[in-house]
DNA sequence: TAAATTAGTTACAAATTGCAACTAACAAAA
DNA sequence: TTTTGTTAGTTGCAATTTGTAACTAATTTA
């Protein structure tokens, strides 16, 4: 006889807060691990989602009340001893949300942690966010992938410290702006610009509409 | 209450054959679709299978006999209407192996079929495929994945060739010996050439052994 | 009005890539 | 034995891309 494996899903959401990349972390109301701090996830109901990216969207407006720019499945963790209960799936998302909006939601429950400040979390959780730190690390390289951190509107500066925030690592500026430019993924704002002290202000860009909800990939990385 | 969801393996075997990319198709023994070709695929047992990575090797070694020198996860494919029996998760696997193999194993039941000729499947299987075929493509751009589709030894000719089925597009054989170079996985077999006809012979070529089993990536892609 | 500071550009050197033409090695035909 | 045809593999150089330093621009504050 075959023995019941459980489904689920957990959603890594990422977010830039003081140059930073956190992961939104959320408090369990239920065993097991009640009350600590975990990844936001549930199961998958199979009366009411009709496919994983459903329920990935159902769980995350649940636990954190967000509907983030940028879903995407990140990779299956499943196997007899992740999970106290027993043989479990558990399908991994990835989401990215400015971090504005997360504050904004005045959600209970909620934890923004730096991705190298993490201590040590229930389940798996800990290898699933070094995995979906990787796809970034990765996807941000060749990508237009940040920019679903940076908000509506941002400028170049701001848009230079995401990417190098996702990365890990200092990037020029000269070739910043030029990669920025063969990607052609942001339009100026006209006239309006941003100054954040005493000193010549930045122009303000926001992501053509065209690619909302459309990633934009470059030949060679940056 | 909950209504129980089914939990499968499916994998996505590629092989090089003629010089073009194909899949290795399994004819099913039962129900659903029982007679038709399909991916290769079972049920978690949660009671054999201490993870999914282990269940996919079973399940490919129960269908191909095989153990395929590359295997890694490429997605979950979830959802109410992909598979008659009601709500199921299919984790998919994405392996490489070479064609010889293939036909030495000697497993009744295998189609190899090129990826860009293939008939309607069962289930969301063409759209898995063509999930696997964008992923490396992808990353054939930028690593030594395809080697693992050349067996154990080969010349640089033929590796070029295995190369551009998977890119779906010719590569120069200047730049492409630059990068094979730079990639650094490979071992000249001293003494060792291969000459097809009346011409000069190539180099035989192996993965070094610390490649075997690690993929080896470049900064910049070919 | 000058100083300080960050935004944004320019010019050029360095590195990478793509291409064409070359040499090398073999078998088969003459 | 020499010539021819064919593929393997290399070389040199032009074209493109990338990294860097130094520049100009625009703002606030002293």
């Amino acid at each position: 006889m075959m023995q019941s494996i459980i489904a689920t899903i957990d959603v890594v959401l990422l977010t830039i807060q003081d140059d930073r990349l956190c992961v939104v972390l959320s408090k369990r109301d239920k065993e097991p691990y009640a009350n600590l701090d975990a990844l936001p996830g549930g199961y998958i109901h199979a009366e009411e989602d009709r496919d994983s990216l459903d329920a990935a969207v159902r769980i995350l407006q649940q636990k954190t009340s967000l509907i983030p720019p940028y879903l995407e499945q990140l990779r299956t963790f499943a196997g007899a001893s992740r999970d106290p209960r027993g043989w479990s799936i558990s399908v991994v998302y990835f989401a990215l949300v400015n971090n504005d909006l997360i504050i904004s939601s005045q959600q209970p429950g909620l934890t923004i942690c730096p991705v190298d400040e993490l201590r040590r979390l229930p389940f798996d959780h800990n290898e699933i966010i070094e995995t979906a730190v990787d796809r970034i690390r990765n996807k941000s390289q060749y990508s237009s992938l940040p920019c679903y951190l940076a908000g509506e509107t941002f400028t170049l500066p701001r848009l230079q410290k995401i990417y190098e925030a996702c990365l890990g690592e200092g990037l020029n500026k000269v070739s910043f702006r030029r990669k920025m430019d063969e990607l052609g993924v942001l339009e100026e704002i006209p006239g309006q610009t941003e100054s954040g002290g005493a000193h010549r202000p930045a122009q303000v860009y926001g992501l053509k509409s065209e690619f909302k909800n459309q990633l934009k990939l470059l030949e060679r990385g940056l």
